[in-house]
DNA sequence: AATATTAATCGTAATATTGCGATATAATAA
DNA sequence: TTATTATATCGCAATATTACGATTAATATT
């Protein structure tokens, strides 16, 4: 097997799956937290911020894309990463929802 | 290779990535959320409730206990699993933070 | 045009995850 | 004690991820 069984869930936990899976990785993490930062696209600098080579930095920044919570727009010979609002506040929401879904004062049993 | 280089991140980066990782999976999400749902520990109708064999909801339970978000307390022949407070809400107030770090007015570029 | 710069892609090796049958462990019930 | 029930673990095969050097593609500079 291997295989996730992705026709036994709902669309909403397996895109949420897929979105958290994108962000579930240090490097992504501290990929996104530099573009937040510098409020702008950091471009390829990204890869001697981080310790990490340029492909696998390009790597990275290809599955948070392709998972729709940054874009990349062309600048010149370089590209401007810079975060997704509506996936990105969208995520955001949906998380917040989930997280609060769960009532403390409810708790019927442990 | 093929060895994630935790050592060049900050704790927060590899606990976050920790966390989400182990959320990050439609199985797991489907298992918060009948914990959720039902108020209660599901024990083992996990298993019939998700089409998984037993083994493998097992296996995402571990995962989700490892990560402490949630805990299993020993009920007679079964176990009672359900959400830890402390590591849910906290996690919770961390991606909310993380994610209202992004102000959409600020932007500058893309 | 020739050269430099930047980013994407390819190929590959190492490691991790997913799912399940089979088996083991632990607690209750007969 | 001997079933019965519930959960955990082992072992395995299939698949996915991570990282990087090397190469390619595209734009800029000279």
């Amino acid at each position: 097997m291997g295989l996730t069984k992705t026709e036994i869930f709902n669309e909403e936990q397996n895109q949420l799956a897929i979105a958290l899976k994108a962000i579930a990785h240090p490097a992504r993490i501290a990929i996104l937290q530099q573009i937040i930062a510098a409020k702008a696209c950091i471009c390829g600098d990204l890869a001697l911020e981080l310790g990490l080579a340029q492909a696998t930095i390009s790597q990275h920044l290809k599955e948070l894309k392709t998972a729709g919570i940054i874009k990349g727009t062309i600048e010149g010979v370089s590209v401007c990463y810079c975060i997704n609002d509506e996936v990105w506040n969208k995520l955001g929401t949906q998380l917040g929802s989930f997280f609060a879904s769960y009532g403390v004062s409810a708790k019927t049993c442990c």
